[in-house]
DNA sequence: GTCTATATTCTGATAGAC
DNA sequence: GTCTATCAGAATATAGAC
């Protein structure tokens, strides 16, 4: 079995960065072959279809998502904090994939939408675990869910995260 | 000079349902004309191309937008409760708008961008002076974020508000 | 495994009738 | 103001050479 690995994942990686950078319409099978240095026939060889290739990028971020909720649950700094430090993008390959898979979320692709929906269920099992109070572990869920939501929308504020973890400070003392 | 607003509008109304509810790949100018039940033709007769129909539904934002932060500035609950309830789709026409907008921005549609920007900032600036502190006011505009972006992509959580009014509460006493 | 050429359908836009 | 007919180019996909 020849070990295909290799343009596999640069064809995942080429998809993800241009639906991160110029999203959803631009990716296109074009697009992507050229971003990964292959034609559009070495793309389709690899995946046969357009859907292949979203259920690939799919199944590889939720492997992704895996392993950091383990490192989420493992964190140093404690779950909240490397949550929270996570919420923007840190430029990881897991960010990537997840904005990725958020552009596809929002033209309803269904597969992105439930990888997304049991990725964000497991983070809150860890933070609900953590801090022992729903409606804190919501909360720092959603100022998460903000963080990034403005990060990927083009609002970065350099501040937000200091401020949200001073205000967050205050509830402990 | 004719009154042509009624059409006009039902084509935006179309243009930002498909927005909301299929994403920007499934708004084409077909798609459009057959949602607001006009003729390819008669859609380009109010807007000669895409990029008129997109100039038009942000122009519209910004005017929404305008009126927005007036009610939140008047708001008898106070600025923040009006806020982060109204960061939830109440499924106004503002909120569709504002939804719609998301997804161009995504794509890199720049007036989208701009004009979220701008509406974005001026209820930063009602929050921050309403609640007279920067992190508190920068917090709760991320949790309404949170809000709004969990609600826009699927992850709806009915008792979200609760429990971030709850938290909310125990900063004050 | 990768490429080029081609087929098919979709998308944005124009022209002109009514 | 609205419609139908039509076009050029883009997007997904197939076929077959190398």
């Amino acid at each position: 079995m020849p070990d295909d690995r290799s343009t596999r994942d640069r064809l995942l990686d080429a998809f993800e960065r241009l639906l991160v950078s110029a999203g959803s319409r631009a990716a296109t099978l074009d697009a992507v072959a050229a971003e990964a240095g292959v034609s559009k026939g070495g793309l389709l060889y690899h995946f046969p279809s357009k859907e292949a290739l979203i259920d690939g990028m799919v199944e590889r971020l939720r492997e992704q998502g895996a392993r950091d909720v383990e490192k989420m649950r493992a964190a140093p700094q404690g779950p909240v904090d490397f949550y929270l430090e996570t919420s923007i993008d840190t430029g990881s390959d897991f960010d990537r994939a997840l904005i990725a898979a958020t552009r596809l979320a929002q033209e309803q692709v269904q597969a992105a939408r439930a990888a997304l929906s049991d990725i964000r269920d497991a983070w809150f099992a860890v933070l609900r675990e953590h801090v022992g109070d729903e409606a804190l572990a919501r909360t720092i869920q959603l100022i998460g869910d903000g963080l990034y939501f403005d990060d990927t929308s083009g609002f970065r504020d350099e501040s937000a995260l200091q401020h949200v973890k001073d205000v967050l400070g205050r509830l402990s003392s």
